[in-house]
DNA sequence: GAGCACTGC
C-alpha cells in the first residue's frame, strides 16, 4: 500500500484505531472553535483537509485511485473538488463530479457537479463512460447505500475502458483498506503506463473533540428504561450540554419520552427539555431539535438513526447509544422485506460516538458492555446490496448493457438466489426475454422510469387503459413514506378523517380522493391539517408526479384521464403488481388471506380502508411483517384480471386456486 | 386493530 506526501506537508497518517476506548479524533488547535474572522481564503485554508492539500493532488495525478480516509468536518466534501478545480482538472471541456448518499445542499462550483450516486447512474445511460467527467470523487462510500455500491461496481469497469479517470473514494477508517483491495487492478510485472494501479491512502484528520467512552457493567435487559435512567444521571452528575439519545423507531421514542417526563416529575428534577426526531415527523416538530436550548435547560434527542448520517445537530455533549437500529432485510425465498431492530456494528457506534465531540470533549454511553462491544459486535454492517430486493438494481445494470449480473465485479456480493429472484420478476413483467436481455419497448421504457419496475409497468399499461393522469398520481402517493400524520392519542380522529376519503375499491383509490380534495382546497396547509393529512407530503406528491409527469412526456406517452371509470384504474395497477395477488381464505373468521403466488398466509394491514371489509380476491403493493405479514395498500380484484394480465405466470401454475 | 430506519429518480 503507497502513501505519498510531499516533503515539508505534514506526513498522511493512515489511522487505525479500530479498536474501543477513547475516539482518535485529533485537533490541531482552538482554531477548531470557528472561523472567526479573516477572508474566505483564510477560512479555507483553517479547515483540517487544507494541510493535505498537495499531498491529494499529487496522490490524484499519480494514481488511478485514491482513497481519502477523512472524519467528519475535515471539509474534504467542500474542498477537494475545488482543489480539483484550481489544479485544473476542470479545464479542456472536463468535469469533475462529487457523488453522496443522500442529496446535499452544496454551493455549485462550474464544471464541478455535487450530485447522488443514483443520479450519476442515472446519467450512465445516456453516457456509459462518463466521459464529460475527468475526476469522480465518490463521498461517505462507507456507508455502503445499494447505489455506492453498484457505482464502485461500475467504475471500476469504466477504470479499465478508461485509464485516463481518475477515482476519489472519501470513506471511514474502517473501509478503507477492503475499498484499496477492490481497486487495485494491479497485476505483477505489469508495464504500468499513466497512473499507478494500486489505489493510494491518504488520511485527513477530522475537527471533532474527545469523545470519553463509557459502558454498563452488565446487559441491560430493556434499553428504553435503560436510556431513560441514563439521562437522568447525565442530568445529575454532568455539566451542561445537550443530550442525543439514539433508539430505533417512533414507538421507543415515544415510550422514552413519556418516562422521562414521568420521572422528572417525580423526582422533582427540571430542566429537562425532551424532543423527539424520526423521518416520519411533520416538518414543524423536526424543527424543534434545531431550536436553540433556553438558558439554563438541558435538551434530549431522542432520535433513530437518522442523526447518525442525514442530520447535524449543533450542541450535542452527550451521546446514549442504544446500540440497536432498524434494518432492513430481504429474504429472497419469500420475496419479503422486512424491517428489524438489530444490533448496530462498531462502525455505527463509532459514528453515533462522534455525534458528542462537534462543540467541546463529549462523553458516550454506550448501553451494553466493553466486552460486547470488543468481541461481539461486527466491525462493520452488512451492505444494503445484501439486505434489499435487487429488481431495480437489476435493470439499471441491463439497462447499461450489462448482460452477465451474476458474474458482475460487486464491492459485496449480492447472493445469487436474490438476484435470480430479480430475474425472475422481471422475466414476469415482461421487461427481459427469454435471453435475460431487456424487450423492446418495454423493457428500456420500465429501465427509464426511475421507479420500483412495479410501479413503472403500472404506470405504462395505464397509457393503455387511459388512465395514466390518475396512475400517476397513484404513484407518486406510493413513494410518499405516508400522506396521513401519525398522531399518538387521537387514533380516532385520524380514522374518521379517513373514511372521509375511504373508497370501497380501496386504498389506491383513496389516494386519488385525498388528492382531489387537496387540489379543490387549492393546496391548503389548513385543510390537511383539518384531514390529519401532512401537508408537506401532499407538497411532495405533487412535485413527484410533476416529475413523473414529465418523464411520459419524454417516452412519448400522453397523459389520459379516464373520468372516473376506476375499473380501468384498478386494472392497470393489477397490470404491475398481478404478483402480489392473494385470496380470502374460505370460512375465514380473523381475515386471513393467502397469497397466490405461494401461498403464504397474510392479513389486510389495519390501517388500509379495506380492514375489516376482507374482500375475496385482493392486490397488495407491499407486505410488512412484524408478528403476522400484512398488506398495506390493497384493491379489490375479480380474478380474472390476473389471467388477463399475466397469461405466462397465472395459468400454468395457477388456475387450479381459481374457483370460477 | 398496527406501526414507518434512511434515500432517490
Amino acid at each position: 500500500m503507497s502513501q505519498f506526501w510531499k516533503p515539508g506537508t505534514e506526513r498522511p497518517r493512515l489511522v487505525d484505531d479500530e479498536e474501543g476506548g477513547v475516539l482518535l479524533y485529533t485537533t490541531s488547535s482552538s482554531s477548531s472553535s470557528g472561523f472567526g474572522y479573516g477572508s474566505l481564503e483564510k477560512q479555507r485554508q483553517r479547515l483540517p483537509v487544507y494541510k493535505y492539500k498537495t499531498a491529494i493532488l499529487y496522490s490524484v495525478e499519480t494514481h488511478a485511485t485514491t482513497i481519502i480516509v477523512g472524519e467528519t468536518g475535515s471539509g474534504k466534501t467542500t474542498q477537494i473538488p475545488q482543489y480539483l478545480k484550481e489544479a485544473g482538472w476542470a479545464e479542456g471541456g472536463r468535469m469533475i463530479a462529487c457523488t453522496q448518499p443522500r442529496r446535499l445542499a452544496v454551493q455549485e462550483l462550474t464544471r464541478v457537479k455535487f450530485l447522488t450516486d443514483g443520479v450519476l447512474l442515472r446519467e450512465m445511460m445516456d453516457d456509459p463512460l462518463l466521459s464529460k467527467y475527468s475526476v469522480i470523487m465518490v463521498d461517505e462510500a462507507h456507508e455502503r447505500s445499494l447505489s455506492t455500491d453498484i457505482l464502485l461496481g461500475l467504475l471500476k469497469k469504466i477504470q479499465r475502458r478508461r485509464p485516463e479517470l481518475r477515482i476519489i473514494i472519501s470513506s471511514a477508517t474502517i473501509e478503507a483498506k477492503s475499498m484499496a483491495a477492490f481497486f487495485n487492478t494491479r497485476r505483477r510485472r505489469e508495464e504500468e503506463q499513466g497512473p499507478t494501479k494500486e489505489p493510494a491512502i491518504l488520511s485527513v484528520e477530522g475537527r471533532g473533540f474527545n469523545v470519553e467512552i463509557f459502558y454498563v457493567d452488565d446487559p441491560v435487559s430493556d434499553y428504553v428504561r435503560s436510556a431513560v435512567s441514563t439521562v437522568m444521571s447525565i442530568h445529575d452528575q454532568e455539566r451542561m450540554g445537550d443530550i442525543l439519545v439514539f433508539l430505533t423507531g417512533q414507538d421507543d421514542i415515544d415510550t422514552a419520552i413519556q418516562l422521562l417526563t414521568e420521572e422528572a416529575q417525580s423526582s422533582g428534577k427540571q430542566g429537562l427539555v425532551s424532543v423527539p426526531l424520526y423521518s416520519g415527523l411533520p416538518r414543524a416538530d423536526q424543527d424543534l431539535v434545531f431550536s436553540p436550548t433556553p438558558r439554563g435547560k438541558r435538551k434530549v434527542i431522542f432520535s433513530t438513526n437518522i442523526a447518525e448520517t442525514s442530520l447535524t445537530l449543533e450542541g450535542i455533549v452527550y451521546v446514549v447509544d442504544s446500540g440497536f437500529s432498524k434494518q432492513r432485510f430481504y429474504n429472497p425465498i419469500s420475496d419479503i422485506e422486512n424491517l428489524v431492530v438489530a444490533p448496530i456494528s462498531k462502525a455505527s457506534a463509532r459514528q453515533r460516538a462522534g455525534r458528542a465531540g462537534r462543540v467541546r470533549p463529549g462523553k458516550c454511553f454506550r448501553l451494553y458492555t466493553e466486552d460486547y462491544f470488543s468481541n461481539e459486535m461486527s466491525v462493520v454492517g452488512i451492505p444494503e446490496i445484501q439486505r434489499s430486493n435487487l429488481v431495480s438494481c437489476v435493470i439499471q445494470l441491463k439497462a447499461l448493457g450489462i448482460d452477465n449480473i451474476l458474474g458482475f465485479d460487486w464491492p459485496a456480493s449480492p447472493s445469487p438466489e436474490s438476484m435470480i429472484r430479480a430475474l425472475e420478476v422481471l422475466y414476469s413483467l415482461g421487461v427481459l426475454d427469454d435471453d435475460a436481455k431487456l424487450t423492446s419497448p418495454t423493457g428500456f421504457q420500465v429501465a427509464e422510469i426511475p421507479l420500483d419496475p412495479l410501479i413503472s409497468k403500472m404506470i405504462l399499461a395505464s397509457c393503455e387503459f387511459g388512465c395514466s393522469e390518475e396512475i400517476i398520481t397513484i404513484a407518486a402517493v406510493l413513494s410518499i413514506q405516508s400522506i396521513w400524520i401519525p398522531v399518538r392519542g387521537v387514533q380516532k380522529q385520524l380514522d374518521e378523517a379517513k373514511l372521509r376519503f375511504a373508497a370501497a375499491e380501496g386504498d389506491h383509490v383513496t389516494f386519488l380522493n385525498v388528492y382531489k380534495g387537496f387540489i379543490q382546497s387549492n393546496k391548503s396547509s389548513k385543510w390537511c391539517h383539518k384531514n390529519f393529512i401532512n401537508y408537506h407530503a401532499m407538497r411532495k406528491v405533487i412535485e413527484v408526479r410533476e416529475q413523473l409527469k414529465k418523464i411520459t412526456q419524454r417516452l412519448g406517452i400522453g397523459l389520459k384521464s379516464c373520468e372516473g371509470d376506476i375499473q380501468t384504474i384498478k386494472k392497470a395497477i393489477t397490470a404491475g403488481f398481478f404478483a402480489n395477488a392473494a385470496r380470502l381464505e374460505p370460512f375465514s373468521h380473523n381475515g386471513m388471506y393467502k397469497t397466490l403466488r405461494t401461498s403464504q398466509e397474510v392479513y389486510i394491514h389495519p390501517s388500509s380502508v379495506l380492514f375489516r371489509v376482507n374482500p375475496k380476491f385482493i392486490v397488495y403493493h407491499s407486505l410488512v411483517s412484524t408478528d403476522r405479514q400484512y398488506m398495506r395498500n390493497v384493491i379489490t380484484i375479480d380474478p380474472s384480471w390476473l389471467t388477463e394480465a399475466a397469461p405466462h405466470f397465472y395459468q400454468k401454475q395457477l388456475h387450479s386456486s381459481f374457483p370460477q
